[in-house]
Parts: C-alpha cells; structure tokens; sequence
DNA sequence: CTGTATCCCCCCGGATACTG
DNA sequence: CAGTATCCGGGGGGATACAG
C-alpha cells in the first residue's frame, strides 16, 4: 500500500494525456448516465460539441479501449455506444475528482 | 453519498482544466515528495521542464492555490514551494489515478 | 540562484459544407 | 441518422538569450 513508486507521475501523465482533451471526458459520463446512447443523443447531451470533434473524440475512445460502438444494421442507421469495463472502474475515481473540483475551486 | 448532481462533469472539467497542462501534474507530485524544493532542484526534478515552462507552472499553481512559495531572503536568493492543504487532499486521488492508468493503459 | 523577455511552431479545437 | 472533408485561427509548449 506504501506508494513506493519513484515514478508515480508517469501513470497519471498517460491519464491526463488521454483526459487532457476538451470533451472526452464528458463523453465518458454522459454515458455512463445512459448506456445505448446514439449519436446525435450524445451529441445533444455533450452541449456544444460539434460533429467533427464528436466524430473524433469517439474514434479516440474507441481505440483506448474506453467505449464500445455498436453498430445497428438497420435503416435509417443506428449506431450505440456503451462503455467498457476499464472505463467504468474510472468512474468511481472521476466522482472523487468531482468533489474535490467543488471542495477546492 | 449518492451522485445526484446531474452536472457531474463540471467539477472534474474544473480540475481537467487545471491539470491539463504538461506539467503541472508532475510538478505537485515532486513537491509532494519533497516539500520546500527550491527552483533549480525542482527543475531537476521534473526532467525535460525548461526554465520559462516552470516558472509559467508556478505562477499559476500559486494563484489556484495549489503550491505556496516562500521567498527568503537571502544571498544568493532562494525560493521554497510547498504544497497548501488543498493539494495534499488530492494526491490520494492522484494516487487512484495512477493505479488505474497503470491497470488500463 | 531565480527567474523574465522574445520569438516561433505545431496541433487542438472548431466552423462550414458535404456524403452514405 | 451518422458521420466525413476541408480549411483555419489561437494558444499551449518550447528554444534561446537576458536580468536581478
């Protein structure tokens, strides 16, 4: 339990390298809140994002390995978005995050 | 204990916000490890930082709140930076964020 | 030793228009 | 509905030189 790592930092940095970005983070919450979620669902609930960093931000989660898409064979297209396991043991650190960001700021 | 908040993202958008940065982040934790570090050591510390990065890092880590700097008066001038109590209450979360950037990534 | 002052580059984030 | 293509501006991050 004693943190006896010299390079605590570096497993942190690779966190806020994948967090660091503007509406990932969001994304993974909103989620969270409700698994399924479309695309322009998510693109309303994420409020002010646009398409293209929607688009981006999805591709980059997806190869992180922190969201799952799902895609529906179905007319007119359909496509869903759940998260995966990794991301969903963040959250539980995210909510710590949360009270300190209103406790300290 | 029960997250309610609809908005849960915004506290921790505060907090990306803050630890966005390249640096900020690393330079707390060689803080943390050392209180009362003067500037060069910490540029030591924190591999890679140039001077203009670590003084922009601790002007603003000094107005968040988030390190103390104490100024004393001797020759040749030295500066000592300390963690304030906000800090230190985030680096067990900084902790958790590490175990699970180490576990995921 | 502890910083500041310039100058610069790259890339994130975004507006707009278009496609299957 | 679910994206892609293109273009672009601003700012974070940095190299270098200078200062108290």
């Amino acid at each position: 339990m004693v943190q006896s790592t010299s390079n605590w930092s570096c497993g942190v940095a690779s966190v806020m390298d994948i967090f660091g970005g503007k509406w990932k983070l969001n994304i993974l919450w909103r989620i969270s809140q409700h698994e399924g979620l479309g695309f322009n669902q998510l693109k309303r609930e994420v409020e002010g994002i646009t398409n293209i960093m929607l688009t981006r931000a999805i591709k980059t989660l997806v190869a992180e390995n922190l969201i799952i898409r799902k895609e529906l064979k179905v007319t007119p297209p359909r496509t869903e978005y759940y998260l995966t396991a990794s991301a969903k043991s963040l959250l539980p650190i995210m909510a710590a995050l949360n009270e300190w960001g209103k406790d300290n700021l």
